[in-house]
Order: structure tokens, then sequence, then C-alpha cells
DNA sequence: GATGAATGAGCATTCATTCAT
DNA sequence: AATGAATGAATGCTCATTCAT
């Protein structure tokens, strides 16, 4: 999906960017709200204030369209983790571990129409493009995996399968995007974050160091 | 959505009912398979070998048809945990949660289909209608609390949050499902079962208990 | 073509074939007036009194419809030619040649429209669509050599190709309809008949014969 | 249509001049292969290798295009004759016959494409222009029946109705272009010109001439 | 003179729903 | 009760033409 051809009919390269950027930002809340099948190519026209004519200028089909939200969505995740990543150094895995937990969980709260709209227009993509959005969430999970076995090494983690607990993790903060409704009735997002940060800590540290805990 | 009056010419009361089941047996492959969108009534008639004219003399729209499949899908979510419930009573919490996360794990495979169609199509749903389809949801997961804080009281779990962690599990189960195209690449479901069962138990026993198991 | 099977939704055959009939009876002169092209959905449901839903219900496509017309036309050309080689049988090869070509002519003179429109719609076809079209044509074309050759064997022609004078000959029938806005300036029907007809006799009598005639 | 006003924003006659034959140059062979509704604007202007502000300065319309496009088509065909009637006069009326006939019937294959898209694309144009563009075949047949009547005043030839044979051998003419497919599987060019030739000959030649022959 | 972005009427087709039989 | 023919608003998309730059 990421290297889809998108017909355009303009040979300046920067105006389709832009262009295409400006039908992201007006047709994505439009998507979330409706979802793709029944937004109409009317309601986009209108929503991005263009003709139809110059629609299609930039873009090959409705479809065309849906791509460009969803690689959107796609690229936000990927740059949050970049971020992640480049973090501090000099902590211990364990700190680095809330660390990383917060973050994601606090990105999870700020994109959750995303979060959401992607969970349920996966069905409308082909199995390739599907597998190119689950991508992202799968590079979470390795990010997740890595910290945990890095923590393993310095001994500060005991953990039998730590992709498992990555896979947890990422999903209990996907969790709280797609079940807000019923989540935020009982928790605030802080406490959301440290009780399961608690949780988990004490279920993957070593004995030694809860010892020393207690 | 439970009262939803769904309109009918007949005036037979077990006639309608005797219909209704039958277009809900015949439409859910049908809607589970393309969506509900991409479903046409031709399609329907077809899969019900109903007319037109009987079909809408049953049901007063197509949107209809979906509130009585994914009522009926969130009927058997409620009967089965009737049969959770209803399992042995003279055995420890901790063996009784054992038993609860297999069975509802189990039904999460079994129903994969259904739990995946359920959560896309709910954003189909009005507001109201979508409350009432996660209150199956939220039964599973009071039905979990329930458990959780009577082993509490019997000392044998010490948890401080239940409710957190009893919508852990449940989430656990439902990511099962939801994800199990990548899931099922690394996991078994005994092991996905056995592994994230026992994080479970360790993190809600009690140190006596784990003291004695040692 | 022929064996085209074009989408009908209704099962019931009759009706299928009353409408086509209909269809074709009203869009017909739509589509040598304005050519397939041109001709929209809208004036053809409008030509036809019936709603696009009515329409689609009973033709697949605008194409379709396109073929339907076409394949009306072509076996007109075929039913003409059956009636043809059942004329009589004891006269001389001389006299059915020019009863052969009277009624081929007046023919072409009453279906014009039809000729110059399935000569100019042909391009809009596939190659295999053409071919299928053509061949009433190449039917008409042996037809004709069939006589020639009868003739030959005895012994009133004397013809060295027979079938390119069966081509020249129906070409020359073709031509009355196509370029009727120039021929009939200058002749009548009747006119263009005899002086081919003539012609085409002494191009292929037998010396023997000319003398008895002369 | 000669006399078409062709809208045009340039003051500088030559250069409109120019650009049309460009026009016509670049844009014939899309028409001849894909038809004038099927061939877009953007497809012009690619051919062209001109904007579509260009083209519109120098050019009203699409249909102007097609103007421009048969009229040149015309002008080829009106040249072509003007190059038969100047060659030899010191020759007898038959052998000119036979050398006009061949150089239409070789000018009929070397412009097949354009034979059949006149005739094919002529319905698209108003009546009127389908009458200027038919001048050009009259113009032909004209000179067919110059040489003929030529013929019966030299006594070679005896004719009853000269227009009626001049009318037939350009439309024999026609059909190798017209018909090509179904031809040239059974004639290669020249014999299709030999054998008709002989033909004609044979249909028109005075017997005294026929009984020297013989 | 030249560009090409923008326009929007128009297109073929679909499909939930109605209603005469 | 049951049929299925009929409806027509709505859809995604095209493309000849204009006009600001």
């Amino acid at each position: 999906m990421s290297n889809k051809n998108i017909r355009t009919y303009s040979l300046d390269a920067n105006l389709v960017k832009e262009r295409r950027e400006h039908i992201i930002r007006c047709v994505t809340p439009l998507f979330i709200k409706h979802g793709y099948t029944k937004t109409t190519t009317r309601q986009i026209t209108e929503a991005c204030n263009m003709s139809w004519g110059a629609l299609y200028h930039y873009v090959g089909s409705k479809k065309d369209i849906l791509y460009l939200v969803l690689e959107n969505i796609t690229l936000a995740y990927k740059r949050l983790f970049e971020n992640l990543e480049n973090s501090g150094d000099n902590i211990s895995s364990t700190d680095m571990l809330r660390e990383y937990i917060r973050q994601f969980f606090q990105q999870m709260d700020r994109y959750q129409d995303w979060v959401v709209y992607a969970n349920r227009e996966m069905a409308t993509l082909s199995k390739d493009d599907q597998r190119y959005l689950m991508d992202s969430e799968i590079d979470i999970i390795k990010s997740f995996e890595r910290l945990l076995i890095k923590g393993v090494k310095t001994g500060e983690f005991k953990i039998k399968d730590p992709l498992l607990i990555a896979q947890t993790i990422t999903m209990i903060g996907n969790t709280w995007a797609i079940r807000r409704w019923f989540l935020s009735k009982r928790w605030k997002l802080e406490d959301y974050i440290n009780e399961h940060t608690e949780n988990i800590i004490n279920l993957i540290t070593t004995k030694e160091t809860e010892s020393v805990k207690l």
C-alpha cells in the first residue's frame, strides 16, 4: 500500500502532495464519523471544498482516498514509536518500560478515533492492504519486546515469553481507545496507566528486585 | 434494542418468530462474509429463499435484519456465560478461574467470526444500540469480577482493583478472536490460554499461597 | 453473440422475451437516429416508458441493448434469405437470379436505416461480435454464389469466379441503402434494379444463350 | 464545412494554419484507432504535445477537430484524383480506364483506414457536413463518368448508363477498403483489380472490339 | 502566447423498498 | 400470505471547456 501508485493528472508533485494532505485532513473526520462506505463523493467534495473534477485530478478513486487516510494513520503510529525508542538510554529498563507504556497509552488516547476507525475499516481492505496496516501494530509489539528482552539481559526482568507480554501491553493500550466508552466511566487515563503499569512490572520483575523492594 | 418494535404485517406472533429466526439463520453467514452494507436485499431473499414481499412482511427494513442478527449474537454470548457460572461450586476460586478462562477463551475461538463481525459492525449502529450490544461484554466482565472478589474473600487472591483484572482477562480473550491472524502464527490456543492463565494467577495470588505452592 | 447470456432478474422467460422485444422496438429508432454512444439510458427509459430499475431488470447493461438491437437486425437479414431460397424451383437460373436480386434489393430499400446503422455501429463492437454480424452478409453472398454455380452447371452461366460476382451483387444491393441519398436523385429503385440486373445477366450469360437471344 | 469558421484567439493566420495542421497530423491516427467519441481531449493534448489552453487557442471545440480531420481526408481524396486525370492522353479509353481503376483501387488500399473511418464517422456529422464530405466521392464518380463517355464517343465503349457504371466502379473500389477483412482472405489486391477490370471491360466494350478480340 | 487547475453537468448503474396481483 | 415487477433517488466517476496566472 505504501507504494500504491495513486493516479493524478497533475505533474506538480508539490501541489499533489499539498492537495492530498488537504483531502486527508478534510475527509478523515468524515470517514471516522460515517465510515468509508457511507461517505459519498459529494460529501467529500463539500468537505474539501473542491469540485469533483479537482478531486479526481489528484486522486484516482474513492478507494484511493481511503488508502491515503489509512496510510496517514499508520504513519502517525510509526512516527510515534520512532520518538519512543529515541528516548533516554541511561535509565533502568524498568523506568524505560514505565515511560514506554505511558507514552504509548497517551498516544492511544490522543488518536482514539483513528484507532477505532482503523480497527473497523480494516475489513474493507484487501488482505495485502490489511497486512500493511497491521504491520504498524507489529512494529509496536516488537518494540516492546526488544525492551523486555533488554531488561531480561540486565537481570531486571524475568520473563518466560517476552513476545506475549509485549503483545498484551500493546493490546491493553489499544483497548483504552477501543473501549473508552466503558473504561472512562471507571478510570481516568492516568489511573488506567498506573494500575496496569504496576501490574505488569510486578509480573515481570525478578524476585530479588522484588525482595529488595519489600 | 431488545424492545425494538420491528414492523410486521403478520398478526400471527408465532409465525413471525419462526420466520425471523429463519432469516437470522440464513443471513448471519452472509453478513459475516460480506458485511452488512455490501449485502443486498436480493442476496438476502435468495439466502432465505423468500420473496421480497415475504421478507418485508416480517421485517420492516434491511437495518432491522442487522438488529436481529446482532441481537442474536449477543444472546449467544449471554447464553455462553450462563453456562459458565453454573459450573461446579465446590472447587477453589483459583481452579474456578482457570476453568472460566479456558471456557471463555475457547468460546472466543469458536465464535471468532461473530466476534470480529460484531466489533466491526457496531459502528453502523446508533449509540443506544451500541450500548445494548456492549452490555453482553459487560456481563462477562462482571462475571469475572464476581469470581475474583469471591477469591479475595476466601483469601486466595489479593487484588487491588478486581474490575480492572476482570476487564483485562475479557480483553485478552477477545484479542484471540480479533488478532488471531497474528497470534496463531506464534501460539496454539492451548498455549495462549495456559501462559496467560499462569501470568494472571501469578499476579493475583496471595504470597502465602505462592509460598505453599513453592 | 447469439449465445450471449444477457442478465435478467426475472425468471419468467416469456416476460423477459416480451420486454426485450419492447425495448428493441423502442430503442432501435433512437440508436439509428443518434447512434449508440450518444443515446443515454435516460432517453432509453423514456422511449421505452420504463424506469431504470425495470430496464435493468431485463437487461444487464446499455451494451446489452446494443447487442439485442443488432442481433435483431441480423435475424431480419437471415429470415429474409430463408424466404428467398425457398422460392420456386422449376424456373431457369437466370429467372431465379433476377428474382433473387429483386428481392434482396427491395429488402435493402426497406431496411435502409438498419443497414446504414449496422455498418456504422460495427466499429463499437468487439472483433468477435463484429464477426457474428458480418456472418449474415457472408450468408447472403454464399446464397448468391450457390445460385450462380447452379446456373453454371445447367450451362446457363459462364463465370470464371462466381464468388466475386456474388460479392459484387451483394455490395451493389448494400450500396442502395448506404448511398441512397445520392442514388435516389438519379434512379428509382425499380430502374436501379433493372439496369444492374441486365448488366449482370449480360456479363455472366453464355454466348450461345446470347446468340439465341439475338 | 469548407467555409466553416473555426474559432481561434490567434491573429496570426500562418500560425493558426501551422498549428491546425499539426493537430490534424497528430489526431488523425487517434480518431482512426478509437473513433471520435471515445477519444478524449486529454489524449488529444498528449498526442499533440500541447496544453488545453494552446489547443483551444487554435480550435473552438473538439468537434472542430473532427471537421479538420475529415476535411483533410477529403482533400487527400481530391488530390488523388487530380493526379489521375492528368495522366497520359494519347492512349485508348480502354487502357485509360484500366489505369484509372488500378490507381483508384490502389489508393483505396493505401488509405483503407481513412476510408473506413470516414464512412463510419460521417454519421456524427450534420446532413450538410455529410454532403460536403460526400462531394469528394461524387467527384470521383464524375471523373469515371467523363472517361466512360469519352470512350463511348470514340466508339470503344457501348454504355447505356455511364453514370451507373461509374458509380459501380467507385463502389467496388470502396468495398476493397470497407470489406478487406473478408475480401483479402480470398483475393490479392492485384487479382481483385484484374478480375473486376476484365468484367467491366467485357461489359462495356462494343461487340466489334469483342469480335476482334475473339 | 501558453499553461493546466478547476468546473460541474452528465453518465451508466445499483438497490432498498413498495404495491398491484 | 406471498410474489416479484417496478420505482427512482442516489452513487462513483468522466471529460469538454474555461480562465486566472
